[in-house]
DNA sequence: TCTGGGGTCCTAGGACCC
DNA sequence: TCTGGGGTCCTAGGACCC
Protein backbone atom coordinates (compact mmCIF):
# COMPACT_ATOMS: atom_id res chain seq x y z
CA UNK A 1 0.00 0.00 0.00
CA UNK A 2 1.10 3.52 -1.11
CA UNK A 3 1.41 6.07 1.69
CA UNK A 4 2.11 9.74 -0.38
CA UNK A 5 2.46 13.02 2.22
CA UNK A 6 2.78 16.69 0.77
CA UNK A 7 4.32 18.82 3.05
CA UNK A 8 3.53 22.95 2.40
CA UNK A 9 4.90 25.59 4.69
CA UNK A 10 2.26 27.95 5.51
CA UNK A 11 2.97 31.78 3.94
CA UNK A 12 6.30 30.69 3.85
CA UNK A 13 8.40 33.97 2.86
CA UNK A 14 6.10 36.19 5.24
CA UNK A 15 6.59 33.52 8.29
CA UNK A 16 10.45 33.65 7.79
CA UNK A 17 10.67 37.65 7.75
CA UNK A 18 7.76 37.39 11.02
CA UNK A 19 10.22 34.76 13.13
CA UNK A 20 12.92 36.85 12.40
CA UNK A 21 11.87 40.04 13.55
CA UNK A 22 9.95 39.41 16.53
CA UNK A 23 8.48 42.88 16.59
CA UNK A 24 6.42 42.16 13.10
CA UNK A 25 4.21 39.13 15.53
CA UNK A 26 1.09 39.52 14.45
CA UNK A 27 1.44 42.36 12.00
CA UNK A 28 0.53 42.43 7.96
CA UNK A 29 2.86 41.27 6.02
CA UNK A 30 3.95 41.26 2.36
CA UNK A 31 6.94 39.74 0.96
CA UNK A 32 7.18 40.50 -3.14
CA UNK A 33 7.56 43.40 -5.48
CA UNK A 34 8.72 47.10 -3.90
CA UNK A 35 5.22 48.94 -3.47
CA UNK A 36 7.23 52.47 -4.37
CA UNK A 37 4.46 54.14 -2.64
CA UNK A 38 1.85 52.64 -5.21
CA UNK A 39 4.16 53.07 -7.94
CA UNK A 40 5.71 49.99 -8.14
CA UNK A 41 5.31 46.73 -10.61
CA UNK A 42 4.81 43.66 -9.94
CA UNK A 43 2.83 41.22 -7.33
CA UNK A 44 2.90 40.11 -4.28
CA UNK A 45 4.56 36.51 -3.65
CA UNK A 46 3.41 35.58 -0.25
CA UNK A 47 0.94 37.50 2.29
CA UNK A 48 0.33 36.42 5.76
CA UNK A 49 -2.57 36.07 7.22
CA UNK A 50 -3.34 39.02 8.67
CA UNK A 51 -2.63 40.44 5.17
CA UNK A 52 -5.21 38.21 3.30
CA UNK A 53 -7.18 39.76 6.04
CA UNK A 54 -7.11 42.69 3.76
CA UNK A 55 -7.74 41.03 0.89
CA UNK A 56 -3.99 40.48 -0.19
CA UNK A 57 -2.70 37.35 -1.46
CA UNK A 58 0.01 35.81 -3.71
CA UNK A 59 -0.24 37.35 -7.28
CA UNK A 60 -1.97 40.31 -5.89
CA UNK A 61 -1.02 43.52 -7.93
CA UNK A 62 1.91 45.10 -5.79
CA UNK A 63 -0.12 48.60 -6.79
CA UNK A 64 -3.88 47.27 -5.10
CA UNK A 65 -1.81 45.59 -2.22
CA UNK A 66 -0.50 49.49 -1.27
CA UNK A 67 -3.94 50.54 -1.80
CA UNK A 68 -5.74 47.80 0.24
CA UNK A 69 -3.07 49.10 2.74
CA UNK A 70 -4.06 52.31 2.51
CA UNK A 71 -7.59 51.93 2.55
CA UNK A 72 -6.64 49.76 6.19
CA UNK A 73 -4.77 52.76 7.50
CA UNK A 74 -7.54 55.33 7.32
CA UNK A 75 -9.45 52.66 9.45
CA UNK A 76 -7.31 52.74 12.24
CA UNK A 77 -6.04 49.40 11.50
CA UNK A 78 -2.09 48.52 11.20
CA UNK A 79 -0.84 49.19 7.44
CA UNK A 80 0.77 46.26 5.38
CA UNK A 81 4.83 45.72 6.32
CA UNK A 82 6.01 45.26 2.61
CA UNK A 83 9.29 43.31 2.52
CA UNK A 84 11.06 43.12 -0.78
CA UNK A 85 14.20 42.23 -0.06
CA UNK A 86 15.45 38.80 1.37
CA UNK A 87 14.91 36.08 -1.05
CA UNK A 88 18.11 34.59 -0.51
CA UNK A 89 17.73 33.70 2.56
CA UNK A 90 14.58 31.76 1.70
CA UNK A 91 16.26 29.24 0.38
CA UNK A 92 18.38 28.39 3.32
CA UNK A 93 15.42 28.21 5.07
CA UNK A 94 13.94 26.07 2.94
CA UNK A 95 17.16 23.22 2.72
CA UNK A 96 16.69 23.23 6.73
CA UNK A 97 13.04 21.96 6.68
CA UNK A 98 13.52 19.52 3.92
CA UNK A 99 16.59 18.02 6.22
CA UNK A 100 14.06 18.03 8.84
CA UNK A 101 11.46 15.73 6.98
CA UNK A 102 14.32 13.53 5.53
CA UNK A 103 15.64 12.68 9.05
CA UNK A 104 11.81 11.34 9.53
CA UNK A 105 12.13 8.99 6.70
CA UNK A 106 13.51 5.64 6.10
CA UNK A 107 13.88 3.84 2.95
CA UNK A 108 12.42 0.34 1.41
CA UNK A 109 15.78 -1.67 2.01
CA UNK A 110 16.84 -3.39 -1.54
CA UNK A 111 18.46 -5.92 0.33
CA UNK A 112 20.84 -6.77 2.90
CA UNK A 113 23.91 -4.72 2.02
CA UNK A 114 21.71 -1.82 0.23
CA UNK A 115 19.84 0.65 1.95
CA UNK A 116 17.72 2.51 -0.49
CA UNK A 117 17.54 6.76 0.44
CA UNK A 118 14.07 7.22 1.44
CA UNK A 119 11.75 8.86 -1.70
CA UNK A 120 11.50 12.96 -1.17
CA UNK A 121 10.92 14.82 -3.82
CA UNK A 122 11.28 18.59 -3.44
CA UNK A 123 9.01 20.64 -5.77
CA UNK A 124 9.12 24.60 -5.08
CA UNK A 125 11.22 26.22 -1.91
CA UNK A 126 8.43 25.19 0.25
CA UNK A 127 7.11 21.91 -0.83
CA UNK A 128 7.26 18.88 -0.86
CA UNK A 129 6.08 15.31 -1.35
CA UNK A 130 7.52 12.35 0.24
CA UNK A 131 6.40 8.26 0.40
CA UNK A 132 5.83 7.31 4.07
CA UNK A 133 4.77 3.46 2.34
CA UNK A 134 7.20 2.18 5.41
CA UNK A 135 5.08 3.25 7.82
CA UNK A 136 2.49 0.00 6.89
CA UNK A 137 -0.74 2.48 7.81
CA UNK A 138 -2.35 5.65 7.87
CA UNK A 139 -2.51 5.57 11.85
CA UNK A 140 1.09 5.42 11.70
CA UNK A 141 1.89 7.51 8.46
CA UNK A 142 -0.30 10.34 10.59
CA UNK A 143 1.99 9.98 13.64
CA UNK A 144 5.06 10.65 11.73
CA UNK A 145 3.11 13.53 9.44
CA UNK A 146 2.45 15.08 13.37
CA UNK A 147 6.33 14.45 14.75
CA UNK A 148 7.47 16.10 11.44
CA UNK A 149 5.47 19.51 12.03
CA UNK A 150 6.23 19.36 15.64
CA UNK A 151 9.88 19.33 14.50
CA UNK A 152 9.46 21.92 12.35
CA UNK A 153 7.96 24.06 14.65
CA UNK A 154 10.92 23.74 17.19
CA UNK A 155 14.01 23.46 15.07
CA UNK A 156 12.80 26.35 12.43
CA UNK A 157 9.63 28.18 14.47
CA UNK A 158 7.53 28.12 11.58
CA UNK A 159 4.52 26.17 11.04
CA UNK A 160 3.44 23.44 8.14
CA UNK A 161 0.70 21.89 6.52
CA UNK A 162 0.80 18.38 6.06
CA UNK A 163 -1.71 16.14 3.42
CA UNK A 164 -1.12 12.43 3.37
CA UNK A 165 -3.27 10.12 0.62
CA UNK A 166 -2.85 7.06 -1.13
CA UNK A 167 -0.71 9.15 -4.00
CA UNK A 168 0.59 12.74 -4.67
CA UNK A 169 -2.49 13.95 -6.17
CA UNK A 170 -4.89 13.16 -2.86
CA UNK A 171 -1.28 14.52 -0.48
CA UNK A 172 -1.75 17.53 -2.43
CA UNK A 173 -5.44 18.49 -2.23
CA UNK A 174 -5.04 17.20 1.24
CA UNK A 175 -2.55 19.73 1.87
CA UNK A 176 -4.65 22.19 0.46
CA UNK A 177 -7.49 21.38 2.33
CA UNK A 178 -6.87 22.83 6.18
CA UNK A 179 -4.58 25.87 6.78
CA UNK A 180 -2.60 26.76 8.45
CA UNK A 181 -1.18 24.56 10.84
CA UNK A 182 -3.29 21.67 9.18
CA UNK A 183 -2.80 17.93 9.12
CA UNK A 184 -5.32 15.86 6.85
CA UNK A 185 -5.36 12.37 6.50
CA UNK A 186 -6.96 10.53 3.37
CA UNK A 187 -6.97 6.69 3.66
CA UNK A 188 -7.85 5.22 0.77
CA UNK A 189 -11.55 4.20 1.59
CA UNK A 190 -12.30 7.81 1.87
CA UNK A 191 -10.95 9.71 -0.98
CA UNK A 192 -14.05 9.64 -3.01
CA UNK A 193 -15.71 10.93 -0.07
CA UNK A 194 -13.54 13.53 0.72
CA UNK A 195 -12.82 15.02 -3.16
CA UNK A 196 -16.87 14.95 -4.18
CA UNK A 197 -17.41 18.49 -2.89
CA UNK A 198 -14.65 20.01 -3.89
CA UNK A 199 -14.47 22.63 -7.03
CA UNK A 200 -12.50 20.77 -9.91
CA UNK A 201 -10.37 23.94 -9.29
CA UNK A 202 -8.44 21.93 -6.52
CA UNK A 203 -7.65 19.50 -8.87
CA UNK A 204 -3.79 20.56 -9.88
CA UNK A 205 -3.77 21.49 -13.59
CA UNK A 206 -7.34 23.01 -13.83
CA UNK A 207 -7.01 26.51 -13.78
CA UNK A 208 -9.14 29.39 -15.09
CA UNK A 209 -9.12 28.56 -18.32
CA UNK A 210 -9.90 24.93 -17.82
CA UNK A 211 -12.53 25.76 -15.15
CA UNK A 212 -14.85 28.15 -17.28
CA UNK A 213 -14.63 24.99 -19.83
CA UNK A 214 -15.71 23.06 -16.99
CA UNK A 215 -18.19 25.41 -15.78
CA UNK A 216 -19.82 25.59 -19.18
CA UNK A 217 -20.89 21.89 -18.60
CA UNK A 218 -22.45 22.52 -15.74
CA UNK A 219 -19.68 20.91 -13.81
CA UNK A 220 -18.24 23.11 -10.85
CA UNK A 221 -17.52 19.78 -8.24
CA UNK A 222 -15.34 17.42 -8.77
CA UNK A 223 -18.83 14.97 -7.90
CA UNK A 224 -20.20 16.88 -10.82
CA UNK A 225 -16.70 16.35 -13.33
CA UNK A 226 -17.65 12.80 -12.19
CA UNK A 227 -20.63 12.39 -14.18
CA UNK A 228 -18.98 12.99 -17.50
CA UNK A 229 -17.54 10.39 -19.38
CA UNK A 230 -13.94 10.38 -20.51
CA UNK A 231 -15.00 10.52 -24.26
CA UNK A 232 -16.74 13.76 -22.92
CA UNK A 233 -13.33 15.18 -21.31
CA UNK A 234 -11.37 14.48 -24.09
CA UNK A 235 -13.34 16.03 -26.89
CA UNK A 236 -13.52 18.97 -24.40
CA UNK A 237 -9.92 19.04 -22.80
CA UNK A 238 -7.90 17.17 -25.35
CA UNK A 239 -5.39 14.91 -24.09
CA UNK A 240 -5.59 16.10 -21.03
CA UNK A 241 -8.87 14.61 -20.55
CA UNK A 242 -7.97 11.53 -19.70
CA UNK A 243 -5.91 12.52 -17.16
CA UNK A 244 -8.48 14.64 -15.61
CA UNK A 245 -10.96 11.77 -16.28
CA UNK A 246 -8.72 9.50 -13.24
CA UNK A 247 -7.72 12.60 -11.50
CA UNK A 248 -11.99 13.11 -11.18
CA UNK A 249 -11.86 9.55 -9.23
CA UNK A 250 -8.54 10.55 -7.57
CA UNK A 251 -6.16 7.90 -9.58
CA UNK A 252 -2.68 9.10 -9.77
CA UNK A 253 0.25 6.60 -10.21
CA UNK A 254 2.99 9.52 -10.65
CA UNK A 255 5.90 8.60 -8.79
CA UNK A 256 7.69 10.38 -6.07
CA UNK A 257 10.69 11.22 -8.35
CA UNK A 258 13.96 12.04 -6.11
CA UNK A 259 16.52 13.31 -8.35
CA UNK A 260 15.23 16.57 -9.82
CA UNK A 261 15.59 15.81 -14.06
CA UNK A 262 18.09 18.18 -15.68
CA UNK A 263 16.46 21.39 -16.78
CA UNK A 264 15.49 22.10 -20.05
CA UNK A 265 15.00 25.55 -20.74
CA UNK A 266 17.28 28.47 -18.33
CA UNK A 267 15.74 31.85 -19.14
CA UNK A 268 15.64 35.31 -17.42
CA UNK A 269 13.04 38.39 -17.69
CA UNK A 270 12.80 41.64 -16.13
CA UNK A 271 9.55 44.08 -16.66
CA UNK A 272 11.63 48.07 -16.63
CA UNK A 273 10.79 49.98 -14.15
CA UNK A 274 8.91 52.27 -17.11
CA UNK A 275 7.48 51.14 -20.72
CA UNK A 276 10.01 52.33 -23.17
CA UNK A 277 10.60 51.87 -26.82
CA UNK A 278 14.16 53.51 -26.67
CA UNK A 279 17.06 51.48 -28.32
CA UNK A 280 19.21 52.74 -25.34
CA UNK A 281 17.10 51.58 -22.40
CA UNK A 282 15.92 48.49 -23.43
CA UNK A 283 19.19 47.20 -25.66
CA UNK A 284 21.49 46.85 -21.98
CA UNK A 285 18.79 44.60 -20.72
CA UNK A 286 18.58 41.96 -23.23
CA UNK A 287 22.42 42.23 -23.61
CA UNK A 288 22.95 41.25 -19.39
CA UNK A 289 20.21 38.84 -19.83
CA UNK A 290 22.06 37.12 -22.44
CA UNK A 291 25.37 37.38 -20.77
CA UNK A 292 23.21 36.17 -17.27
CA UNK A 293 22.25 33.09 -18.79
CA UNK A 294 25.60 32.18 -19.78
CA UNK A 295 26.59 32.18 -15.73
CA UNK A 296 23.70 30.69 -15.18
CA UNK A 297 23.79 27.85 -17.78
CA UNK A 298 27.71 27.20 -16.37
CA UNK A 299 26.23 26.85 -12.86
CA UNK A 300 23.83 24.45 -13.60
CA UNK A 301 26.47 22.13 -15.36
CA UNK A 302 25.35 22.82 -19.13
CA UNK A 303 28.33 23.94 -21.99
CA UNK A 304 25.76 24.74 -24.73
CA UNK A 305 22.72 25.90 -25.86
CA UNK A 306 21.42 25.48 -29.74
CA UNK A 307 18.05 27.68 -28.99
CA UNK A 308 17.60 31.07 -28.31
CA UNK A 309 13.96 32.59 -27.38
CA UNK A 310 13.67 36.30 -27.36
CA UNK A 311 10.26 37.05 -25.21
CA UNK A 312 8.69 40.69 -25.63
CA UNK A 313 5.95 42.12 -23.52
CA UNK A 314 4.00 45.04 -24.67
CA UNK A 315 2.73 47.95 -22.45
CA UNK A 316 -0.77 46.46 -23.21
CA UNK A 317 -0.20 43.29 -21.98
CA UNK A 318 0.11 41.54 -25.74
CA UNK A 319 3.47 39.11 -26.00
CA UNK A 320 5.20 37.83 -28.62
CA UNK A 321 8.33 35.62 -28.41
CA UNK A 322 10.29 35.20 -31.28
CA UNK A 323 12.92 32.11 -31.67
CA UNK A 324 15.84 31.08 -33.57
CA UNK A 325 17.25 27.05 -33.35
CA UNK A 326 21.05 26.98 -34.65
CA UNK A 327 22.70 24.73 -36.75
CA UNK A 328 24.98 23.75 -34.23
CA UNK A 329 25.09 23.74 -30.36
CA UNK A 330 27.31 26.97 -29.11
CA UNK A 331 28.43 28.08 -25.54
CA UNK A 332 29.62 31.43 -26.99
CA UNK A 333 28.04 35.00 -24.54
CA UNK A 334 28.72 36.64 -27.81
CA UNK A 335 27.15 34.52 -30.32
CA UNK A 336 24.53 34.58 -28.13
CA UNK A 337 24.58 38.26 -27.53
CA UNK A 338 24.55 39.13 -31.24
CA UNK A 339 21.86 36.81 -32.01
CA UNK A 340 19.48 38.11 -29.04
CA UNK A 341 20.41 42.33 -30.29
CA UNK A 342 19.91 41.31 -34.02
CA UNK A 343 16.13 39.05 -32.90
CA UNK A 344 15.36 42.00 -30.90
CA UNK A 345 15.96 44.92 -33.50
CA UNK A 346 12.51 44.19 -35.73
CA UNK A 347 10.48 45.18 -32.91
CA UNK A 348 12.15 48.75 -32.53
CA UNK A 349 10.70 49.91 -35.70
CA UNK A 350 7.60 49.38 -37.63
CA UNK A 351 8.31 45.72 -38.85
CA UNK A 352 6.66 43.40 -36.05
CA UNK A 353 5.85 46.68 -34.10
CA UNK A 354 3.57 48.43 -36.68
CA UNK A 355 1.28 50.43 -33.72
CA UNK A 356 4.77 51.78 -32.34
CA UNK A 357 3.33 50.04 -28.72
CA UNK A 358 5.90 50.66 -25.61
CA UNK A 359 7.30 47.62 -24.30
CA UNK A 360 6.95 46.74 -20.70
CA UNK A 361 9.16 43.25 -20.63
CA UNK A 362 11.93 41.88 -22.12
CA UNK A 363 13.13 38.20 -21.62
CA UNK A 364 15.96 36.00 -23.10
CA UNK A 365 16.10 31.97 -22.86
CA UNK A 366 17.98 29.11 -23.99
CA UNK A 367 16.92 25.73 -24.91
CA UNK A 368 17.99 22.17 -26.26
CA UNK A 369 21.15 22.56 -23.73
CA UNK A 370 23.53 20.32 -23.21
C1' DT B 1 -4.95 49.40 -8.90
C1' DC B 2 -3.01 46.64 -14.08
C1' DT B 3 -1.28 42.01 -14.37
C1' DG B 4 6.54 39.00 -11.45
C1' DG B 5 9.77 35.58 -12.70
C1' DG B 6 11.22 30.93 -12.94
C1' DG B 7 9.84 27.01 -15.35
C1' DT B 8 7.11 22.67 -17.97
C1' DC B 9 4.03 20.73 -21.21
C1' DC B 10 0.74 20.84 -25.08
C1' DT B 11 -1.07 22.26 -29.66
C1' DA B 12 -0.94 23.33 -34.37
C1' DG B 13 0.85 24.58 -38.82
C1' DG B 14 4.56 24.28 -42.11
C1' DA B 15 8.89 22.36 -43.96
C1' DC B 16 11.05 18.45 -45.26
C1' DC B 17 12.03 13.55 -45.95
C1' DC B 18 10.98 8.84 -47.32
C1' DT C 1 -6.04 14.74 -62.79
C1' DC C 2 -7.32 16.83 -57.77
C1' DT C 3 -3.73 15.38 -54.83
C1' DG C 4 -0.88 9.18 -49.56
C1' DG C 5 0.74 8.90 -45.11
C1' DG C 6 4.02 8.89 -41.40
C1' DG C 7 7.76 10.92 -38.82
C1' DT C 8 10.56 14.69 -37.17
C1' DC C 9 11.99 19.30 -36.54
C1' DC C 10 11.02 24.13 -36.02
C1' DT C 11 8.22 28.11 -34.62
C1' DA C 12 4.63 30.63 -31.95
C1' DG C 13 1.34 30.81 -28.63
C1' DG C 14 -1.06 29.46 -24.52
C1' DA C 15 -2.30 27.07 -20.06
C1' DC C 16 -0.59 26.04 -15.87
C1' DC C 17 2.36 25.62 -11.50
C1' DC C 18 4.88 27.70 -7.48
Amino acid sequence: MRIIAHLDMDAFFASVEERERPYLKGQPIAVGADPQGGKGRGVVSTANYPAREYGIRSATPIRKAWELSEQARKKGLPPVVFISSGFRKYGDVSAKIMSIVFSHLRGVPKNLFEKESPAMEQVSVDECYFDLSFAGSFKKAEEIGSKIKKDVVEKEHLTATIGIGPNKLVAKIASDFEKPDGLTIVPPDQVLNFLQPLSVRKIPGVGPKAEEKLARLRVRTIADGRKLSEEKLKSVMGKWGSELYRKLRGEDDSPVVVEAPPAKSIGEQETLPEDSLSMKVLLPYVERQAKNLIGYMGKEGFKTFRTIVLTVRFADFETVSRSRTLPEPTGSAETLRRHVTQMFFPFLDRQENPGKKKIRLVGVRVEKLL
